[in-house]
DNA sequence: CCAGATTAGTTGATGCATCAACCTTGACGT
DNA sequence: ACGTCAAGGTTGATGCATCAACTAATCTGG
């Protein structure tokens, strides 16, 4: 129960400036490259992925991991901005479907190619393959430590 | 220039999913035991690291590598929460110095004594000694490799 | 079949992050 | 000195994330 050690305070000042510092040029590249923010993205990504023409918003929201009402608000500027349609859903007509549009199935092929050449340039060929093989493992350790006491 | 690799996009997938849910996990106990937000916490922790009396929102803006309206906007906020006080720089009539309230002074110690031990429980006690040390390296890795493209 | 509990989704409010525009004050070259 | 420019900070606008309250449709036990 004691306090952090020295190198334990020092890794995780460095896991936390790195997290910031990788996520802002990740973003800020997306940003510049589409105009699209992290949160357009995976949105349009997830859907983008299904074999159908549309999908369910709870789908969405469980690949996603997302709350409804941040899903819900952010379907709802997606719309807007003509990247998504919404439309009643036929199995559960609390439900609704969502759609890309020409735009926004075009945006999701640009994107991803942009974002993942920024993932590999600034991440993969950056470590070893051994690094990432780590961090890998790290990461699958801390997300099962994370589920086990959070359900 | 190729794309990912399979193992590269898992290790992507995991480390993204990883990451959202940790600082999730402790942003919200720091929450409930505090109150307190993470950017609460960043200003707090580094305000009362200062032996000074009062720090300068400059010397603030440099330490968190924040934006000078992200500080502004912050600032204001946990002043009107009575977390801090704002008062006029002596040396520079441009600048504000920063002082912490009492209450802002004991929520800051109280709240690394939370952190602190909830990163250890999530972080330092579940992985291994030898991950940390990976974990160290990688961050310092990726950081360079991000500095050096952009400044 | 119906009453109560769940579930899907929306809405409004608030805090946080970023961008651009602005104001004041200090720095510097001439 | 003085004019210009840069720097410290504030403000307003917008998008994103979360919480709580709400609506409407479905499910379930009796």
């Amino acid at each position: 129960m004691a306090d952090l050690t020295d190198p334990q305070a020092l890794a995780w000042a460095s896991y936390q400036r790195m997290r910031v510092r990788l996520s802002g040029v990740l973003g800020r590249e997306l940003a510049a490259a589409t105009g699209l923010s992290e949160a357009d993205f995976d949105v349009l990504v997830a859907v983008n992925e299904r074999p159908d023409e549309s999908v369910r918003s709870l789908a969405l929201r469980c690949g996603l991991e997302w709350e409804k009402s941040r899903l819900s608000h952010q379907l709802r500027r997606m719309e807007q901005r003509g990247l998504i349609t919404r439309e009643a859903c036929e199995e559960d007509s609390r439900g609704s479907a969502v759609r890309l549009t020409a735009r926004g199935r075009e945006l999701a092929c640009e994107a991803r190619k942009h974002y993942d050449a920024a993932v590999k340039r600034y991440v993969m060929d950056t470590l070893t393959p051994e690094q990432v093989t780590a961090l890998a493992e790290i990461s699958a350790t801390l997300l099962d430590r994370i589920e086990v006491t959070h359900k």
